[in-house]
DNA sequence: CGAATTTGACCCGCGC
DNA sequence: GCGCGGGTCAAATTCG
């Protein structure tokens, strides 16, 4: 009855502006030039459509038990819905037209802006690259100082140096091949080819390592006269409960060696993204807290990373910005100095001797003469929020600490109680995970797939916990930080690229000729979304637990080897230990490390 | 069987 | 010059 007639008139409503709105603007007039609403669904019916009439109709031929006065009542608040709806529907298209203008406004401004940049800063791309910064000092040194957060439009010509990741484009010579990108290893050059055909025993071996000894020398002939400069290089510290960094990139492991100092090997890695890439990492656990992988990024790709790639590489890169920008500031001399930069503490230190700072007791090698930035990422409870960091934007308001050793300290540190729970935050920029790996890159799996050893290690062994939740940010902490991100050009520079990097990553997995401004805003949403659909690394991986590596599993396996392992927690507990004074927060075996060389 | 990993040997830089 | 230690190579081994 009353429903029923309701119902009908909402309904008609509702159609009828659907359908009033392709019919035309002389509806509009016509309706209110009704009289009794009986006639009124007559005098609309040559201009309503099927549906229209149906419906009406139907209101039409109601019950007559329906009172008339109310079906008018109806009626005419149906039309007046009908009349607001249309003057939202016309605001609306205001709107959209005034925002369509706004947006081809910005975007002519944003070629003429990027046009004129494109002249004038075509150099600060380097700070987005590892490597020597002085090389481009020389040139133009007040680059150094110049944030670099302001520019979004310079994506689409960062994208390729983003993509790259850990540039280190005017490093002209490295050991480890790591000389111009784009040049032909020694594998390749025909002077390899002029090698003695292999077969022979130790001499060919000798030949050969002296060939390629002459190759690599020769070829920082090339760019180099004498001594070459040392790299630079990013050192992820970062609490991580499986063998490395799932940082995205496909790493071939081609050694391992156990450094002085800590029983844990290292692991060395090599890009296997593309066939000559010199990138290489070293894997290490921290001795003093085996639940700390020590990643160290070294070298630069010659090819486009894959898109979960480029979050580290981005990182790492603004990482080295940051180090390189402090490194500007106290070139002078061996000199240090602490700041406390609105509330976290600056620390800048040039001391090439002193141990590093986040890395105690670990031995300094000759390599570490070479510039290195340390990303203290311990903090992070685990490898499966690392990625939320890398790629989340947000998160830098909770800022790593930022250190790196060597030549300089940059301690962009709260205060080592401040620890944070990024289970927490709002990680609603976060979409680095695992499946989005699988998902949105094309290529095959990394071959070293990062599986969790610890749970590897809980299915051996139930009772080791994982690593104990952290302390939820405090809010100061946050507002030191925003006030640090916004003082600090260093950190805004950080920032950027980070920022870039998403948009990077967003334009990629979208629609790559997507403007700026869209990757800016469209494609972050989608991120969101990602964010939202995609799980977290480690845990969606599928197991690959007999491909355990590294420290833990070298550990495991000697330790299930060599040891009468009793069921239990006991299992992971050696006899003794060269740092057993370690202390323990967990129960976590890799405390009790590894001490099999 | 091919690819990835392991591991011992080798090379080289640095300090003494 | 020698030894140490980090880094790399490549044969052997393992894995899928």
């Amino acid at each position: 009855m009353e429903v029923v007639s309701g119902r009908s008139g909402d309904g008609g409503g509702a159609v009828k502006e659907e359908g009033r709105s392709e019919s035309g603007a002389d509806d509009h007039d016509h309706e209110h030039g009704g009289g009794k609403e009986e006639n009124i669904a007559i005098m609309k019916l040559p201009t309503l459509t099927t549906m229209e009439r149906s419906i009406v109709g139907t209101a039409t031929i109601a019950p007559s038990s329906i009172p008339s006065n109310q079906v008018d009542h109806e009626l005419e608040s149906a039309r007046a819905e009908m009349g607001e709806v249309r003057e939202e529907n016309q605001r609306l298209k205001m709107y959209l037209d005034r925002i369509t203008k706004e947006y081809q406004t910005l975007q002519v401004r944003f070629q003429n802006m990027k046009h004129q940049r494109d002249i004038v800063e075509e150099s600060e791309l380097v700070s987005l690259s590892l490597g020597r910064y002085q090389n481009y000092q020389k040139k133009d040194e007040p680059i150094i100082t110049k944030p670099i957060i302001t520019r979004p439009w310079k994506y689409e010509e960062n994208k390729q140096d983003l993509s790259l990741g850990l540039d280190c484009k005017f490093e002209s010579s490295s050991k480890s091949g790591g000389s111009t990108s784009n040049e032909p290893l020694p594998n390749s050059s025909p002077i390899n080819s002029s090698e003695e055909p292999k077969g022979e025993s130790g001499e060919t071996r000798s030949q050969s390592d002296k060939a390629l000894k002459t190759l690599r020398n020769s070829a920082d002939d090339g760019h180099e006269n004498s001594t070459p400069p040392k790299k630079a290089r990013v050192c992820v510290r970062a609490r991580c409960d499986t063998l490395t960094l799932n940082d995205g990139c496909q790493w071939r492991k081609y050694g391992q060696k156990v450094a002085k100092g800590n029983p844990c090997p290292r692991a060395y890695y090599r890009c296997t993204v593309a066939p000559l890439c010199p990138v290489r990492k070293q894997v290490q656990r921290c001795v003093h807290d085996m639940s700390i992988l020590i990643t160290t990024y070294e070298g630069t790709h010659n090819h486009p990373l894959p898109i979960s790639a480029t979050a580290m590489a981005s990182t790492t890169s603004a990482a080295a910005s940051m180090l390189l920008s402090g490194s500007s500031s106290s070139q002078s001399g061996p000199a240090s100095a602490t700041a406390d930069l609105h509330g976290l503490n600056y620390y800048l230190s040039d001391s090439s001797k002193s141990k590093q700072f986040y890395l105690p007791n670990s031995s300094l090698s000759s390599s570490l003469s070479c510039p290195t930035i340390t990303l203290d990422l311990t903090s992070i409870p685990s490898s499966q929020y690392l990625n939320r960091f890398l790629t989340s934007s947000s998160d830098y308001m909770n800022p790593p600490r930022f250190s790196s050793s060597n030549s300089n300290t940059l301690n962009f540190s709260s205060s080592e109680s401040n620890t944070i729970s990024w289970t927490n935050n709002t990680n609603f920029l976060s979409y680095g995970t695992t499946q989005p790996y699988k998902a949105i890159n094309l290529g095959r799996q990394p071959p070293l797939m990062e599986n969790s050893y610890q749970s590897y290690m809980q299915k051996s062994n139930p009772i080791i916990s994982t690593p104990p939740q952290h302390n939820s940010l405090p809010a100061d902490t946050i507002a030191a930080a925003t006030k640090a991100i916004t003082a600090d050009p260093n950190f805004q520079s950080a920032l950027a690229a980070a920022l870039t990097s998403i948009i990077g990553q967003a334009g990629t997995q979208g629609n790559q000729t997507t403007g700026v401004a869209n990757a800016g805003g469209e494609n972050l949403s989608q991120k969101m979304k990602w964010g939202d659909l995609f799980p977290t690394i480690s845990s969606a991986l599928p197991s690959s637990s007999s491909k355990v590596n590294g420290c833990a599993s070298s550990f495991l396996k000697k330790t299930q080897a060599t040891n009468a392992v009793q069921p239990g927690n006991l299992m992971f507990l050696p006899p003794s230990l060269p740092f057993s004074t370690t202390k323990s927060t967990s129960a976590s075996p890799r405390d009790n490390g590894d001490n099999t060389n």
